[in-house]
DNA sequence: TTCGCGCATGCAAGCGCTTACATCTTAACT
DNA sequence: AGTTAAGATGTAAGCGCTTGCATGCGCGAA
């Protein structure tokens, strides 16, 4: 078992007796090969244990069957478990999935494009649709096949697979009224260079509206960690005026507020109700459960890849379907419950 | 604003008035440069907003700055935080992250490393340590710079940056011993190239040995997830001599039996003490809060990170140092008590 | 003045692969 | 048998970059 220098194409060639040309054929696109050759370029590969060279590929094809994804955090499982999937996609695809990850800023996005676009990136996934100009300029000027996720929007130029978060916030807000809540507060991520939790505190106050003895006590707005949001928990707690239920636009930070309300001894749903938005693993094991937005991590991640794969593979009979409309559902636990 | 053509060093060259060889040394080694020249090299570089080809790069260079992370699932929190702690520290090195899973299974894992090396990654992060030997021979064969985490061993011929599962394992079920529990059942993650889970059972049956009053009643083992795990739950309650403490391989299946725990009207730890391993969120979050074992995942990412990035760029100075052995602790939360 | 040396730069040969085109084979027609 | 089209294979020209080597230049020492 000593080290083998790595064999290319010239050398299967040779091994197999037939040309570099019918090799790379033979590679990509085995229906150009007759069978006996076929199988005769196989077993050489095998003996060889042949393994195409990427630069080599990449170079002449232009092509180099990568796709990057980047999201603001894995840390956050509702992006870890969407990523799993685009990438159990991507592999049934033979597509390589390259990761980058923008830490919620707008700036480190834009770096991680290019540095993933340097790498030769076919395509991009992003999350949300919410960016600087110059990254939205960017992304046109060089003709970058993108696909956005967790966000839907009729009124974007380019493809998005996703839900949307004004609605879906707008309908948790709704179900929380409905319940005969009056004061709310909403605890949201910070909304600088992130759509989601900007179109949520809209979609929650596009229900505050409709419903005219509701108001919204305060609006804080934290990082995803559990520390910050029992931090904006307290920070509601000082107002006058408590609220009667505490929106928020992350499981993540509802589950803060929890933990932080149970170190102060408050009783969820008697003393305050609360509601999440994600319905990840945490929302479920939390107690009392908690009442939140389910998102379809896993379909937006599985669709996103074949909508970016589409894109790349200009398809011949495949239908253009360019966005999609996903749909979230609220989930009954036990942290919401009827006003007094 | 329209569509261009991607620049390409000649390019640049003309624009700069100066030779490719120039631009391609100003890019990879700016020293090589003289000030003027390189000046009048950037602004070039910045107005044709050149951006390197990758796949010639990577043909003259054989070199593709890009490494491969192939782990079990980024949905078990455990991995997902690991793999971003590492991809940061691999992006300050403006090196890429290629992302594969195995799902646990080992051919899935090796046909994710010939994907990834066919990509050109030059260099692997691979979790544990067992792993067939076809793959092991052809990670040797083909001399590929890898490291290995959440292991660690000393009689490992690769680097390897984790902790020793073994050990680890023994410590938390001395704990439970000490606490007074003589019969003790353990839900493991399948064993099936495994070797986490292998050598946690195996450290706790080193504590058991150790402790003759003490036995263990039964092994389950299930997947990661909670249905699973609540069924091996079901498992060991239907034995006659039910254990006083159930010592579980993984915080996601000891939330699991927790969670079926409480359909069962079960009191933990009232009823019998669980313990779980890797203190994801989960386990402080979990009503009682999960005793659990803290892995040290962030750490162990950046870590990994170093030394591969060390085995890749064979640094001057760098003193090797191949293998690390990081520390785990015991959490104490409230699902652990004595007996009786 | 001459020589030699070091530095900055240019020249040009590939790196391993894909693919348009040319060539050859074969079989199905007239 | 002659003609032709379709299919299989080979030929060779790059793809965009890196890098060993050659060149040219300026400066100090002899």
């Amino acid at each position: 078992m000593h080290l083998i220098k790595r064999p290319k194409l010239e050398d299967v060639a040779k091994l197999a007796g037939v040309s570099t040309a019918s090799i790379s054929r033979c590679i990509n696109n085995p229906k150009k090969v007759a069978e006996p050759t076929r199988l005769r370029i196989q077993s050489a590969i095998e003996t060889l244990e042949y393994m195409p060279h990427f630069g080599g590929r990449a170079l002449a094809s232009n092509r180099t069957n990568t796709i990057g994804a980047i999201i603001p955090s894995m840390d956050n499982a509702v992006f870890a478990s969407g990523l799993q999937a685009f990438q159990e996609v991507l592999s049934h695809a033979r597509v390589t999935l390259l990761v980058g990850s923008s830490n919620y800023d707008p700036s480190q996005e834009f770096e991680q494009i290019q540095s993933l676009l340097s790498q030769g990136a076919d395509g991009l996934l992003l999350i949300g649709q919410d960016r600087p100009q110059k990254t939205q300029d960017f992304l046109r000027k060089h003709a970058i096949p993108h696909v956005l996720a967790w966000c839907f929007s009729t009124d974007i130029s380019c493809s998005s697979v996703g839900f949307d978060n004004r609605k879906s916030a707008k309908k948790i807000a709704e179900h929380v009224i409905s319940y005969g809540h009056q004061k709310l507060a909403i605890i949201a991520g910070l909304k600088a260079g992130n759509d989601r939790a900007k179109e949520r505190i809209l979609g929650i106050k596009d229900a505050v509206k409709e419903n005219p003895d509701t108001k919204i006590v305060t609006i804080e707005q934290c990082k995803y960690s559990f520390t910050e949001a029992g931090a904006a928990l307290d920070r509601i707690l000082s107002f006058h005026k408590s609220p009667s239920a505490i929106i928020c636009t992350s499981d993540v930070i509802a589950v803060g507020a929890m933990l932080r309300a149970k170190e102060l001894n408050l009783r969820i749903p008697n003393d305050f109700s609360i509601t999440g938005f994600d319905d990840i693993n945490l929302a479920q094991v939390v107690t009392p459960g908690l009442t939140t937005v389910r998102v379809p991590q896993q379909e937006m991640g599985q669709k996103a890849a074949k909508v970016l794969l589409d894109l790349i593979n200009p398809n011949l009979d495949v239908p253009k379907s360019p966005s999609q409309e996903l749909m979230t559902t609220i989930v009954e636990r036990d942290t919401l419950i009827k006003f007094q």
